[in-house]
DNA sequence: GTCGGCAGGTTGTCATGACATTCTGAGCAA
DNA sequence: TTGCTCAGAATGTCATGACAACCTGCCGAC
């Protein structure tokens, strides 16, 4: 009789469904790793499946070993693969739901294909009130750029987003925060964004809002105040949002240790 | 005259700073990391500072090259340092708040030693919900342990916890989870969390939610659904919490990238 | 039959060396 | 004075080699 042998969902072939272009600037272990993820994604990699162990991998690839365990190491920190170390690395059990990352709610509704419309409410040199000096860390009495927009979803009123900029930050264009979202322009600015610190709290929504929202007074809203940091540390942009909980939720994924 | 080297906060003795220990069973790369780390958050490498080129550093200290760059890689992921081709490494300008992590309610209020207190309302095996059961990714019928509890904070009602775990999942004490967060009881158990899916949204409370939150009926809570992953990507744990919005909120750190 | 030790396999860590890529600033030329 | 070029310096990538720590399963001893 002929024993299967356990848990051998392994890969043998793994190298034929990557190819290597080491003509390409972009780096090997990331060509790797994004290949990788693309395989999983599309479940030619299913989950439990194990991997040739790290040197075999590398030899099959005609890669050395740091630069395989580098493009493993990727995937593992998104939770894609999972290592043990004296047993071997397999592909993690559940796919991974895009983490909630440092993108404005336009891109996620655009995503998502909700249609997203912007109002854009109010654009508007000012001096910073005392909440958006403290949170760009400005020195008191400097001037920000306010934008204030209704953001809608398949023509539903969805959120109010109120945004504080440093004046001067960019060159930013009315016209396109109607047609793209804030983050979007910030990084055709320029303008890049390593870091946020969020609040996500609850309140009910006052008359003004209940009015812009369509929806009754006193009607529970979500809140959401953020504010981004630059790769050096400083701070970009602070804003505070709310948003209609009965058409709209917050998902993210939290890695541990 | 003497003109000043422009951003010039380098420190020169960071090497006298830290100690390695080579017959620790700590890793090497590991060690420089948590000291640089205590280093940067007591300030004693104020942001902003450059630190020496890896390789110098690396001599510094005694260690290779590429295990010195795993020590920096390893705080630039956390953000706390700022790496630049060409140009060498900083550290980051502003504190990072810490990262809202796999934590406990528990452990977070404990830690801002705001006295928390726990009620268990029902700790019972019962056939598992449709909604759990979805969350847990078990068979259909499958039993599940269900926990529900009211948690305290200075003596204030603070939140509804509901939590499902798989039945059997490990021995869990009702007295353990009085006394403690249910987190911190299933680490203790051996049971590891790597991932988690979280949704976080708001809506008007129930009459029932109302009269154990102290709060009037219709009051705005926030809600927090979670399903936690162990390392291998099963679930172990389903919890579907409700906050007072009054008194709670949800802050958390994006790393982009 | 059960327990414990041992061997083999796999990932974790570390060292050394080399070259590529990118940024900054000094120095030269217009 | 202004703009361009180039050298220096720093990080990014990759290769090779070696040993350590850990897990699993086989097999022998009790």
């Amino acid at each position: 009789m002929i024993i299967s042998v356990p848990h051998n969902d392994g890969v043998d072939g793994l190298a034929q469904l990557i190819r290597i272009d080491r003509s390409s600037p972009v780096p090997l272990y990331y060509q790797v790793a994004q290949r990788m993820q693309e395989l999983i994604e599309s479940a030619q990699l299913p989950p439990g499946s194990r991997l040739d162990n790290e040197i075999a991998l590398a030899d099959q690839l005609g890669l050395s070993r740091p630069t395989m365990r580098q493009a493993i190491g990727h995937l593992v920190d998104k939770g894609l693969l999972v290592r043990k170390r004296g047993v071997g690395t397999q592909v993690a059990q559940r796919r991974v739901s895009r983490q909630v990352e440092l993108t404005s709610l336009y891109d996620d509704l655009d995503r998502a294909r909700r249609r997203p419309r912007t109002e854009v409410l109010a654009f508007e040199v000012i001096p910073g009130p005392p909440a958006a000096i403290a949170a760009l860390h400005l020195p008191t009495g400097s001037e920000v750029l306010h934008i204030e927009r209704l953001r809608y979803a398949e023509d539903e009123p969805l959120a109010v987003l109120r945004n504080y900029l440093p004046a001067g930050l960019a060159e930013i264009d009315r016209q396109a925060l109607a047609e793209r979202g804030l983050y979007q322009v910030l990084r055709d600015s320029g303008i890049q964004m390593r870091i946020a610190d969020q609040t996500i709290g609850a309140r009910k929504a006052s008359a003004a809002e209940a009015r812009l929202l369509g929806e009754v007074r006193g009607a529970p809203l979500l809140t959401m105040s953020r504010t981004a940091y630059d790769p050096a540390g400083h701070a970009v942009e602070y804003g505070d949002h709310v948003y209609r909980a009965s058409h709209y939720s917050f998902e993210l994924t939290l890695l541990s240790r």
